[in-house]
RNA sequence: GCGCUCGUAGCUCAGCUGGAUAGAGUACUUGACUACGAAUCAAGGGGUCACAGGUUCGAAUCCUGUCGGGCGUGCCA
């Protein structure tokens, strides 16, 4: 059998299994998992207890007859026999090294790949046109960004598209306030033959003005409202002022996200918006029309998409508005369709807040009884909780407004450095490479605060918590790593290089090493759940017992040189993780803090 | 009303398909810098896993109910 990339836990699961086919049991009962009593054993299986029952069998009995089984694999230590049916497992110091040793001389650390590589889209960041990024924006581009940079790491071929709301009812609404503004700009003008002015009528910061205005003043003024919707329908329909309108305010704010995102190390692969689904909207709707899914109801063109034996009352879903007018359903399903073709995907993934599970459960039934992907495609939600305050409600700022991240980012940023300031070591830099540290010191802070949550839950968002010297947070985690680079710099400017490794010389040193062979599983896990939580717990554990073994042994001044050289390979491969691990997560780990 | 979801230490959160003594961080008490970076490390106290039943050899985990919070429930996204 092909033994590629398994993981350790993987390896024994394997020996395991056959082990209980030896003795006549399914195979299925070798499943092996990382001990949760570190003070027994490495790993456990505990098949026996389970295989009691489906074998009318002492679970005794069939733990010490698989026990038997093990005594003479190589790479196990001990295999024992608990009762009432455990079987518990360490593998030996050498077998251990010889993982090691592996990740050493991979590029990939000996990381596993999927068995088999997906297509996936990735749809997340979801930010609209002409409306700055703010703490709302926060969470789907995090996670978004950590699940695409892990399923690429693990082999599957990724598209991350920012999927821009840039056709909705907000279009209508920014057309319309600037109309109230400036009448007579000849986007206005239905008489206008064009050409139409290469630059733009307003801008970003007119842009970013307008919208929160209009939006507020539809909610009050219903004549506003209505000619913003009126807006809306005409741009769709191809109104050419209207059109040469939005492509000004789309470019505007394009520029300006990417200048946001690029802060936020997340990177997308395509720009591609509601719009560029218009094209698909009509072969769309034909589609729904002749397999006599769609039907007029109330003015609005519908599909009903419940099922008999639903639990839940699941809504029809509007393709099309009483007034003729797309909706997030209509462009939805046709960037399905955009997405089908463009890029044929085994999955497409939403990330996207918990809330509008209910509309991507109509829109993913409606796709599939339309046929608008093959069955077998997998359309998912990977939802995700609200950001709340201290006080359990949604967070807001201090006089009750939504935080911009500009204002976020500047905030962690300068919490970040305020802290620099203190550390002698941090001190030396010049004032631009301060800067630059304390960005990603803050960003690194604001990060692991969403990620070390669960991703469908709500979380307390505490900037305070977040910052602190102490504890679970991001600067604890690039400060490891920033600590094994300094002594690895310093190690090589002593003319000292790592060496051999040997055999685990303290208890520390050997959970550090099964700590690292642990990543693979955490990786496939997270990925499985799409949560990037895992890794956290995984950074946490690495790096917390890198500084228990920094403390426990000194290594540059260690007498015995073998001894010494195979501590600084440790540290390196160590170093080696932490930063995949991070980059998994796009936190950067600066030069010195 | 109906549905979804959550309830774990004072606080913020983990806890993999059911397994052994439920774990971190924080806060609190104490100890460690004339040794590679103390944004660090070590030790201690702190729990009826909301409540009540049920399934099971075995439940924080699965099922039912109750209480409490959040969210959703046809023309915003």
């Amino acid at each position: 059998m092909e033994n590629k990339n398994l993981t350790v836990r993987q390896t024994l699961s394997q020996i395991v299994s056959s082990a209980f086919e030896a003795c006549g049991y399914d195979p299925e009962l070798g499943a092996v998992t990382v001990s949760n009593r570190p003070d027994l054993c490495q790993f456990q299986c505990n098949g026996a207890l389970s295989a009691a029952k489906r074998y009318k069998k002492n679970p005794a009995i069939i733990a010490q007859e698989v026990a038997a089984k093990l005594q003479e694999e190589p790479i196990l230590a001990k295999a024992e026999f608990v009762p009432p049916g455990f079987l518990n497992l360490d593998v030996s110091d050498a077998y251990l090294i010889e993982r090691a040793c592996k990740m050493d001389s991979d590029v990939r650390l000996d990381l596993p790949c999927a068995e088999k590589a997906l297509s996936i889209v990735v749809d997340y960041g979801g930010p609209n046109v002409a409306k700055p990024l703010h703490i709302g924006h926060l969470r789907t581009a995090i996670i978004g960004e950590s699940l695409v940079r892990l399923a690429r790491f693990l082999g599957h071929k990724v598209v991350g598209d920012v999927h821009l709301g840039d056709w909705g009812l907000q279009m209508g609404l920014i057309i319309e306030g600037l109309r109230a503004q400036k009448p007579e700009l000849c986007y206005f003008d239905e008489t206008f033959g064009g050409p139409y002015p290469s630059e733009p009528p307003v801008t970003l910061d007119d842009l970013n003005e307008l919208y929160p205005a209009a939006s507020a003043r539809s909610k009050t003024d219903e004549e506003f409202k209505a000619a913003a919707q009126k807006a809306t329908g005409e741009l769709q329909n191809g109104r050419p002022g209207f059109v040469a309108l939005w492509k000004h305010f789309l470019s505007l704010s394009v520029t300006d996200l990417k200048k946001s995102y690029a802060k936020l190390d997340v990177d997308f692969d395509k720009w591609l918006g509601e719009s560029d689904a218009a094209p698909y909207v009509d072969e769309m709707l034909g589609i729904l029309k002749d397999k006599g899914l769609s039907y007029v109801s109330d003015g609005a063109l519908i599909v009903d998409v419940a099922k008999e034996d639903d639990e839940e009352e699941i809504p029809p879903i509007i393709i099309e508005k009483s007034d003729g007018s797309q909706l997030y359903g209509t462009t939805d399903l046709a960037t399905i369709l955009q997405r089908e073709r463009d890029f044929d995907p085994d999955e497409i993934w939403y990330v996207v807040d918990n809330r509008q599970s209910m509309h991507f459960k109509q829109v993913f039934r409606c796709a599939h009884l339309a046929a608008l992907v093959p069955e077998e495609t997998k359309l998912m939600h990977i939802g995700f909780g609200t950001m709340n305050g201290k006080d359990g409600k949604p967070y807001k700022t201090r006089d009750g407004g939504v935080m911009r991240l500009s204002d976020l980012i500047a905030t962690v940023t300068d919490a970040a450095r305020e802290k620099m300031a203190e550390s002698a070591t941090a001190s030396v830099l010049s004032d631009e490479e301060a800067a630059a540290c304390a960005e990603k010191i803050g960003i690194a802070a604001l990060k692991i605060g969403d990620l070390i949550n669960h991703r469908t839950k709500d979380y307390i968002f505490d900037l305070d918590r977040f910052l602190a010297s102490e504890g679970k947070t991001g600067p604890y985690l690039q400060y490891a790593a920033v600590r094994i680079h300094s002594v690895l710099e310093k190690a090589e400017a002593q003319g000292f290089t790592p060496g051999k490794l040997l055999p685990p010389a303290s208890d520390t040193e050997r959970a550090l090493l099964l700590s690292l062979s642990g990543v693979g599983d955490t990786l496939l896990r997270a990925f499985s759940d799409h949560a990037p939580n895992g890794i956290c717990e995984a950074l946490f554990d690495l790096t917390g017992l890198f500084n228990r073994f920094y403390y426990e042994n000194k290594i540059l001044t260690c007498p015995d040189a073998a001894q010494r050289d195979s501590w600084l390979k440790l540290i390196s491969i160590t170093e080696r993780m932490i930063s995949l691990l991070l980059s998994l997560l796009a936190i950067q780990v600066p030069e010195k803090m």
